[in-house]
DNA sequence: GGCAGACGATAACATTTGTTATTATTTTTT
DNA sequence: AAAAAATAATAACAAATGTTATCGTCTGCC
């Protein structure tokens, strides 16, 4: 599971197995709840197999904020790092295979890494290409028509069009599921 | 000028003064851009007095993503860490007072403070926070009707409602300004 | 094999938001 | 002080989007 970051990684070899060792592995149905709302997030998990969403309550209706594939990262970030109640509830779409490790294990292996330069200059470099993502899609909502943000969609998050319900991807894409069910008919018809 | 700063970070005072010797005092007019589309960012500023949008052109129109206010860091961040074109133009909404220091002395100075543990830390959390905003930024995009933006932002960037021109705000919250108007002038009516 | 629930398409209607044009007011420039 | 430019409000109409309801299909489950 964890090869495709070792090469990637400049630490020793038994550093490593050190590291992978604070991980566990859990096999869960769809549909799983591995955060609920308020609750305090202790885990952060990384996706071998699956994808999961990241979703609130908003007056009886679930808004979709993120979507994750295999290889990522998940947490509900502020909660995880701040031991905030979390205003979001992480959940399994399909059936996945995941690997998490505790708050606590993973402060330690960060403390260590940060001092790392070329580990630490990695870290900077991944929260900023975060910022930037976040960035980007709050620019798409002020710039383009649900339609465009749509087919930016299919373009650059292809994944998420193949293998996620249409009814989550309409609230990440700020329109009625009746809206986004009209726009596809709508390209359709074009074609 | 960087009194408010010095007590918060960790450094001897000779270092302190090494520091803001690199940066430079201008004053420029209301509506100076002070990076063009295209242009490779080589400054970051720093806001004395005064205030600054970051907006873009689309289809000629001109979109607003960003305000700042007295003792904000602006830059086109993309393209000051990536030396890419930049996407954005800067400009200033009021006449200002700014400090700028280049890429260069910059990233030198980054250097040497990302050694200082504490400093590295406080680098770290302003990054997470910034991530935040925009994550924030974000949800209130697919959460909140354009009303209820406004609303937030009147309780939550008061600076920007009082002091900003209001078709710069319309675009920032996603409508146009005709409705941006109409959105104020039923607000004034419930009350 | 049948049933329940999840999912998605569609229609009809209501509401929100955008567009264009006009006017008034204020601010800046000359 | 006058002229020009920027800013904001408003009206009338067009287009986009939301809401509610209905129906059909598919899927997983017993």
């Amino acid at each position: 599971m964890f090869n495709q970051f070792r090469n990637k990684l400049p630490l020793t070899d038994e550093k490593w197995i050190e590291y992978t060792n604070h991980f566990n592995r859990i096999e869960v149905p769809a549909k799983t709840i591995l955060l609920e709302e308020g609750e305090i997030s202790k885990k952060l998990f990384i996706i071998e197999k699956g994808c999961i969403r990241v979703w609130f309550n908003n007056n009886g209706k679930d808004l979709t904020t993120q979507f994750f594939f295999e290889n990522q990262s998940v947490a509900s970030i502020e909660s995880f790092m701040k031991k905030f109640p979390s205003p979001v509830v992480i959940e399994t779409i399909e059936s996945s295979v995941l690997w998490w490790i505790s708050r606590d294990d993973l402060n330690k292996i960060l403390e260590e890494i940060k001092e790392i330069p070329e580990m630490r200059d990695r870290l900077f470099d991944m929260l900023f290409e975060r910022t930037f993502d976040y960035m980007k899609h709050f620019v798409s909502f002020i710039k383009d028509s649900p339609t465009q943000r749509y087919l930016n969609l299919i373009k650059e998050r292809p994944q998420i069009v193949q293998r996620v319900p249409q009814h989550y991807i309409a609230s990440y894409l700020g329109v009625s599921t009746v809206h986004l069910s009209r726009i596809k008919s709508k390209l359709v018809q074009k074609k």
